[in-house]
Parts: structure tokens; sequence; C-alpha cells
DNA sequence: GTTCCTAACTTGCAGCTCTAAGATATCCCT
DNA sequence: AGGGATATCTTAGAGCTGCAAGTTAGGAAC
């Protein structure tokens, strides 16, 4: 279990870990996967987006957020519209149930996570600092 | 690209990212998938091993080490033999040939993204033990 | 107004993952 | 021996991902 000087699989675990721990919760008390969530998620961080948009944030190819959009569309989370700024684009955005499921399962997720994270005795706003930082040196801005 | 107090979101796209850089440089060098490349790294760190033994150390399932093993047999890099002690159990190790590959590209890899992370200004060893501690207050002691 | 270009989106295929359920091999107990 | 219990491995089905290639809509150049 102990990987000596390889962050690179230290991290794969961690996160397999954490989205395996969040899709349990979501999964019991919204029948959603964590990945769908964080679709929402994001889509409401950006308030009315495209698809394109959305890959970039979440750092997925937009194959992936097109199949995630049409998985998600019948759901009456989000609505999906032809952009009224013209161009082959959708106009994704929250309904009022995407907004509150968001918010409600958001801050319970996030919640959780920062209590494990500050029980385990590491500083979250370190970790998370870090993790930003090198975010952005793999040329994610 | 920012997602606030969401460490969770920033970890998963820490880690696709790193993955893909992964599996460019090991698809161009030595055409084979970083998650395969995971996997003999740690056959050999376990030396000689059992499935379940590389699924624990690995934490993915029993399923997905079966599958991976079994497009890896084929390929002179590992081999598979009935465990002498018994049981319902396959011995794993490397091959001659795995452990070059092994040796060689492992220490590019971790190279690489050394160097990444000091030149991000992240402190490699506290960002490390910090993923550690997380790991194991996950239940991955 | 036709042609070309670009950006966003979609489809096809293959890899890796999970959960659930089935097969296999050994040990223990009677 | 014969009959579980237990641990390991495998198979089946479905979800998410990426890459490559195809489609669609609008803008620019002539």
């Amino acid at each position: 279990m102990n990987h000596p000087n390889n962050l690179g699989l230290e991290l794969h675990t961690l996160v397999s870990r954490l989205e395996r721990a969040g899709d349990r919760i979501l999964q019991a008390g919204h029948g959603m996967s964590y990945r769908r969530f964080m679709v929402l998620v994001t889509v409401g961080e950006l308030e009315a987006c495209t698809q394109r948009a959305l890959a970039d944030s979440l750092a997925v190819t937009e194959p992936s957020i097109s199949r995630m959009i049409a998985a998600l569309a019948g759901t009456g989370l989000l609505t999906v519209a032809p952009d009224p700024a013209g161009g082959n684009r959708r106009r994704i955005a929250l309904t009022d149930a995407g907004r509150k499921l968001v918010e409600r399962a958001g801050t319970e997720l996030i919640g959780r996570l920062t209590e494990l994270v500050e029980s385990s005795g590491v500083p979250f706003g370190t970790y998370l600092a870090y993790t930003r930082r090198l975010n952005a040196a793999l040329g994610g801005g």
C-alpha cells in the first residue's frame, strides 16, 4: 500500500478513494453518481455556459461532456437550449431543482471532506492551495 | 477552472491531467498505458504477489486487476503461475524485460513529476507526506 | 453568394473502473 | 471421506474516459 516516492500513484489512489466515498453518499442520498454531480456543480459555478466551457472547467474532453449532458438532460436538473448568441452551441443552465440539489448535497460533501482532512492532521487550506498550484502548473490556469 | 473550496474537484482534475501526461509519455516511448505501467511498478514493489495483493496495493478491485493481468500476460513483461503455496491464487512476477522497463520508464516518470512539482514551488516532500496521510485516513493504511 | 475556415458538438471504438454474481481451490470440522 | 466455510479469481453488465473522425453553424474573403 506504500509507494515510495511515487506521488502520482499516491494521488491516484487518494482520488479514487475519495470518489468512491462521494459516490456512495450521492447514490444513497440522491441516486446520482459523483461525476454527474460534479457536472451539476460546475454548471452552477459557471452560471450559464456552453459544453465547451464545461469541458475546460472540468478538464475533460468535449465528447465526455456531450454524453454527460445527454444523460443529465432528462432529469429536470438542468436545461439545454441553443445558445442565443448563435453558433453551434448549447446553453446549459441549472433548473431550480438542480440548484437546490447542488446546494444541499454540495455543502454536505464539502463539509465531510473538510472534516476528514482536518481530522487527519493535514492543513486543509495549505493542501488545497498546493493542489491548485500544481493544477495551474499543468496547464490548467 | 477554479473550484472554490472544492478540494475533491481540484484533486480529480490534477490527477487526470497527470495521468494523461504520463499516458502520452509511456505510449510514445513504450507503447503502454499509464495504468498498465502502474501495475508493473507495483508488481515490482511487491516482488512476487497474488492478484489480491496487487488489488489492495493499487486500491482497485479484483476484477480490474484480473483483466489487467490478462492483458499484460502476453507481453513478456510479467509471468503468471499458480501460487506454489496453494489455494486458488496466481503468482505474479516481473520478467527481466519487465524489470528493465519499470526501472527505465519509472525513473523517467518520477523524475519528470518531481521536476514539475518543484518548479511550481510546491514542496515535494510535504505534499507527498500530506497525500499519504490523507490516503491513510481514508482507510488505506 | 459561393467558398473556405473555425469553433462547438456528436458518434464510434477501445481502455479502465465498479458492483454483483459465478467458478475454483484449499482448509476445517464432523 | 463428505460438507461447509473462506479466500481468490473470473465473468457479465454498465458507467465514464480519451482519441479520432464526422457533423453543424456561423463568419470572413473573394
